[in-house]
DNA sequence: TGTTACATGTAACGTTTGTTACATGAAGAC
DNA sequence: GTCTTCATGTAACAAACGTTACATGTAACA
């Protein structure tokens, strides 16, 4: 049995999805939900406290469906890059993305808002995204280049909602490690070792 | 002789600079600049007005920056893709690619509030960066990725403050797409005529 | 049955928001 | 010397903000 605040909790997400983060209010959010000011203060303290567990809530579900996708890709052949972007663009996650993205730059401009609600996900995240290559071309340059590519073709998907413009963009990006590769073989070592194939 | 108005303009662009878009108020802005809200409202008319104004100011400036670059750069071997990196990464231009990447995403998530603030720039945007590329290879997919791995650092640049990795992962591509070409040339055409080497 | 904890409604607090009304200087034009 | 225009100061407006005080309902447990 859900708590009330677990219920609220839940709408609280679906409403930070669909408004975003910059212009939040308690008012027009409690109408939203039929509820009062009054009724979130007294769960959640106060605002802060509110969007701290809402942001908790939405990483924690981000990180279960990523979760979930790497165990059933498990044998795929599809690359792991491929893997990864459509996964981020699914109806389901790419609304958690985006705000997460939103978090992010409210951040850089404003740390001492939005700065607290950040946790060191971004490491991780380009950590995840790093084993798509065998670890021989694992470098530093590699890797944020990497990262870049997908920073970069998410927030293109999100002003413009190409799909599938940015789609062929990151197949463009496979074939033009997979061309270089042929031109300059990587050094096979330890990276012919590692469970993934090495192609992107 | 400038005018009241015109210095104005000037002040509010470091403010904003320095404080960014999405906590704007009017009396602590004021404050900053030693005058009143009462004198903003009433040179600009409104909040609206004024960000307005001291965007487009920004747009401006930028654009002469970068059209100065350009000319600068005639004759130099230094890829197309690096010289504008490098300007944009420049201690005087940084600061306003930073505000309008903020103003990107703020429009993505509130076009209601900060969309009438986009001009057309991002295809006027996405069509320069696509001259460092060479006609036979600018396809959408191509384009999308070149600009989307310059975003892409851009915002790493932003979050990290790290302009050695960043610029290290922009050459990371170049020599990507070299090598790419390497082991499948593009096929030589109209491109061979165009005044850019075509090398990334 | 009385007590305790959770949940909620109604109002208000003090502050900040963008904006406006009203009055007053300073400077140049006739 | 009056008139007009630009610039500015002082106050106030209504609205919205996050938060709080106070009272009340419901349900479970003693």
């Amino acid at each position: 049995m859900k708590t009330r605040k677990e219920i609220l909790v839940d709408e609280l997400v679906g409403y930070l999805l669909e408004h975003g983060l910059s212009d939040l209010s308690l008012r027009p959010l409690a109408e939203a939900l039929g509820t009062s000011a009054r009724l979130l203060i007294y769960h959640f303290k106060s605002k802060e406290g509110l969007l701290a567990e809402v942001l908790d809530s939405m990483q924690t579900r981000l990180r279960m469906s990523l979760g979930g996708m790497i165990e059933r890709r498990a044998g795929q052949s599809e690359r792991p890059l491929k893997l990864f972007w459509d996964w981020a663009i699914a109806r389901e996650n790419y609304p958690y993305l985006k705000l997460l993205y939103e978090l992010q730059i409210l951040a850089v401009q404003n740390p001492a808002a939005y700065g607290q609600y950040l946790q060191r996900n971004a490491s991780n995240w380009s950590a995840l995204i790093a084993t798509a290559l065998p670890e021989a071309e694992r470098t530093p340059a590699m890797v944020t280049l990497l990262g870049a590519v997908f920073d970069g073709l998410f927030l293109e998907l999100m002003s413009t909602g190409d799909r599938k413009r940015t789609t062929q963009a990151i197949l463009q990006f496979i074939r033009l490690v997979d061309d270089a590769r042929e031109a300059r073989p990587a050094i096979r070592g330890k990276a012919a070792k590692t469970s993934n194939t090495g192609r992107g």
